[in-house]
DNA sequence: TCACTATGGTGAACACCGTAAACTGAGTAC
DNA sequence: GTACTCAGTTTACGGTGTTCACCATAGTGA
């Protein structure tokens, strides 16, 4: 040892371990705070009082550390949807048979609440409230953790697709359930008119059984609901991506309006009519 | 001099200087064939048998060397496009008054065909083939240039948005008369059904004129079109960039079929019936 | 021909980066 | 006491963008 007492001098005293949560929240606010290019394994340690090397004792690299905070942020934005979903509707007093509606782990919220109501246009309605409640907060998370969003939607890490289902897949597809849970509601609620299994591409049907099958969530849906899901998702994805990464920045300043259409386009996929009373 | 021939040792003779297309060129092969991480300066400066500081000569920093790669690449994909667009309409020969169409600098292609011919059926069928000719190439060239795709597309480059409009964006806002070229064409052949004025949000409608001014191509479209046409690039843009980033994997291995339905929806936007004679 | 200048580089250096290997100090079970 | 594990540290390697000082060549005006 060249300095005695050169190691309490300089770093900050570690009366515990690091957690991983702690790296993964470090990363995170580095992340935010700084740009994705902050979020360096040096910068993250620094910040913890420690150095990068000894972050290989919790993560094999930096990328899955990144891969942990990724499914952090997901179930983050999932979390925050379901609550947005929750408050979309005022709270319903079931009856005593009531709540039967299966909560599958995706997380069907609010089942309980319109999904369970006996009135046929109360259950439309409120549907359609949480539906559009919950593409709104998907907006709103997105334009308030942009750094966050560009991570979870954006170009993808390298070495993400290798084969084995990491964590942050398997969060994603968790975050994908929460809407689906939602779209199941709007279907049993609304039973808007659907692709007709005979006019789906073959190959398209059983990817679609496929993907149902891997959410989990035991349904009745026909292929083509899973089908108008996927449409919404996309239109809804695009829309809100293009925002976020400024590539409508070319056309319009404040894309809000437009997103407000956007949703009318939705409501229109899932047999709505969109012009709701605002919240 | 302390090692007196090893100039010409080490390095590969230069008979001339270096070109900046050269240098574009060199840094999209090695983004194209080795991923974004290995076109580094020193990868690009020792392609060309010279080192990282000579780069500097022609480009002020590896940002402004990238954005330029990506007007080229933006140059390219437009130019793609409008030769799909020519070669979707078997080639007319227009009368002696013909070929009235104002082709802007957009580059509305193809305004002597579909646009000029006389026969209204005629050609409305022209502008669908187009329409369609031009989103499947948009898809076709994404898939086939991902790497590519990804940096005009994905999360754009930290300091991209810093006020100044370089070229990169310019050549942005070019492929976007492109299409919008199209869609004018598409838009006086058919006339579908657009949003009317007043029904337009008032923040919204202003945008949309300044859009249109920004686009230099003089045209009688309403507010309303232009619209209809964002919206359409927003659905495009949603689907392609869904499938290229791979954030559809996790429900559908082959989004081709997926795809052909987004057309449809995209055809049903401007007043066409999709299901067209495939070509 | 001489001096001057612009062009188009080079090599060294700086401050970073992810990562691997060896080591170290504390705590603990036997 | 001894072996072992844990949670780090040092050190090092090769890579990155970028800056700086320098240099060879070409062209030009006097």
């Amino acid at each position: 040892m060249t300095q005695p007492s050169a190691p309490s001098l300089t770093r900050r005293d570690r009366v515990r371990a690091a957690t991983m949560e702690e790296i993964t929240a470090t990363a995170r606010r580095l992340l935010v705070e700084h740009g994705p290019a902050a979020a360096s394994l040096r910068a993250i340690a620094r910040e913890m009082g420690m150095t990068a090397p000894g972050l290989y004792r919790y993560y094999s690299s930096r990328e899955e550390l990144l891969r942990h905070v990724i499914a952090e942020m997901f179930r983050e934005l999932a979390s925050d949807i379901r609550r947005a979903i929750e408050e979309a509707v005022p709270p319903h007093r079931a009856g005593p048979g009531g709540a039967v509606g299966a909560a599958g782990p995706g997380g069907a919220v609010g089942a309980a609440d319109g999904a369970g109501h006996e009135d046929p246009a109360v259950r439309r309605a409120h549907a359609a409230l949480k539906m559009v409640a919950a593409c709104r907060e998907f907006r709103r998370w997105a334009l308030g953790h942009q750094e966050e969003f560009a991570l979870l939607f954006g170009v993808p890490l390298p070495g993400l697709d290798d084969g084995r289902f990491d964590i942050a897949e398997q969060c994603a597809l968790e975050f994908a359930g929460t809407f689906y849970a939602l779209f199941l509601e709007l279907w049993n609620a609304v039973r808007f008119p659907v692709p007709a299994p005979s006019d789906i591409d073959q190959g398209l049907r059983v990817q679609l059984g496929r993907f149902r099958d891997a959410l989990g969530l035991q349904s009745d849906a026909p292929d083509g609901a899973i089908l108008v899901f996927l449409r919404c998702w996309v239109l809804l994805y695009g829309a809100v991506s293009m925002e976020v990464f400024g590539h409508l920045q070319f056309a319009l300043d404040d894309p809000a309006p437009m997103f407000e259409l956007t949703l009318g386009d939705l409501a229109h996929l899932v047999g709505l009519e969109y012009p709701l009373p605002e919240g």
